[in-house]
DNA sequence: CCATGACCATACACACTGTCCGGATAGCGC
DNA sequence: GCGCTATCCGGACAGTGTGTATGGTCATGG
């Protein structure tokens, strides 16, 4: 069966062939096929056409389309560690600082949503993705952590309760929400809703209070409840 | 090529064809295997060849693997209701009751880890799995969302928060915990921290303190932090 | 002017899924 | 005992993926 041998050759005219420069095509085309299709529906021969590369160029760069997303992730994550840095150095007042965290975190969420959901889909079937991931959480947690031991208050509040189980939780914690929220699932799809909740949550647990401040803040009643219905993203 | 047409006629001798036997042999198979295996690595043919099944056979009782982990779920999570009931019905104490129903979930978790383990790593890839999961953890949801509802302490004390989606966070931070606990991730592999920092996390968030009860119980000491291993199940 | 390195097309070995078909066999009515 | 039928089996097949291997093309630079 004789494959058409049609135009595939106006490439190699582009500017500079920079050593590296299909491998950010890969990258690339990755990132956006994503951000409309899951990882694991996401075939290399999709990515091939995408990019515009070649199976073996694909295979030159990298080892699986696992090891593309581990690269992504690095990438999005990185920008998460500072989200968190303003309530983790303690300067400003917690629990404004937790919630404008939280706040940072949705948004990043948001922007990196297709690589996210990926990797919290992925980690599990992968050993270099899960130890990724896991030592991804295990920052945030250690960071938390370093936070907790510092504010005498929330340590006398924990008691004896494992510090870092309670940091793990509440970063795990978030990782769910986030992803339920990225992934279209009420009432987490709703922005405003997520942020409140998962910062109630912290505080709660630390602080041993919900934040007065929320209260002052324009937000329209919520009108909650009787919202069993499923929609997904996907289909914007 | 003549295969070996050897021994493979010993079943029907056994008792009852009975209608729906193969079909049970396939569930129960599938729950074994699950036992040791992930889901996505498991092929039909080794449910074919565990469950000792013909191919043709299978397709007949089940459209597809997915609809047999679907099943297993069903099995499973129907226990699962129950265990939150006390809690529910609210005649103990709330606190009480809420760490007795924590535990019982931790129980069920690793007594069906392998099917529970195995919808939640799959449900964002199947329709049909993706619905069954949303709707359990609606159930949980809703069960939680009456129970609150008819507190006027925890209503007051979450003043205008969406009462919804502070359940819904509960539930979904029981899910990821739980699974956590089941993969082997540290902290949550200890099933004591696990109980601990799931039922404080739920009361500091409902009932705004810690249980002063959980003091009072024998609890070696943590010994906590400095742990950020990842340590896998499966090599037990 | 040709060697080299970057890249491509193709095809292959292997694994899995879901479908289809020609039997084999046991129980059952007769 | 005899054929019927429901049930189940082995095996083959098409379709789709992945990862590897082979040989060819083209621009550049020595």
């Amino acid at each position: 069966m004789p494959a058409k041998p049609s135009a595939r050759t106006a490439r190699r005219s582009g500017a500079a062939p920079a050593s590296a420069e299909l491998r950010e095509r890969i990258l690339s085309a990755t990132r956006e096929l994503l951000q409309e299709s899951r990882f694991d529906t996401l075939s290399v021969a999709d990515i091939l056409t995408a990019a515009e590369v070649s199976r073996a160029s694909f295979y030159f760069y990298f080892p699986s389309k696992q090891a593309v997303l581990g690269e992504l992730v690095r990438e999005a994550v990185t920008q998460g560690q500072e989200a968190a840095q303003p309530w983790i150095d303690g300067r400003q007042d917690p629990v404004a600082a937790l919630r404008a965290g939280v706040r940072e975190g949705a948004r990043l969420w948001s922007a990196n949503a297709g690589v996210l959901m990926a990797i919290v889909e992925s980690w599990g079937s992968d050993e270099d993705l899960r130890a990724l991931w896991l030592e991804q959480m295990d920052l945030f947690t250690d960071a938390a952590v370093a936070r907790i031991r510092s504010d005498p208050h929330v340590l006398r509040r924990l008691g004896d309760a494992d510090v870092r189980a309670v940091a793990a939780s509440l970063t795990w914690m978030g990782e769910r929400l986030y992803y339920l929220a990225a992934a279209g699932v009420p009432p987490f799809d709703d922005e405003e809703t997520l942020v409140e909740v998962l910062t109630d949550a912290w505080t709660s647990i630390l602080y041993g209070r919900r934040d007065p401040a929320q209260l002052s803040e324009a937000r329209p009643t919520v009108g909650d409840d009787t919202g069993s219905a499923t929609r997904d993203r996907r289909s914007s």
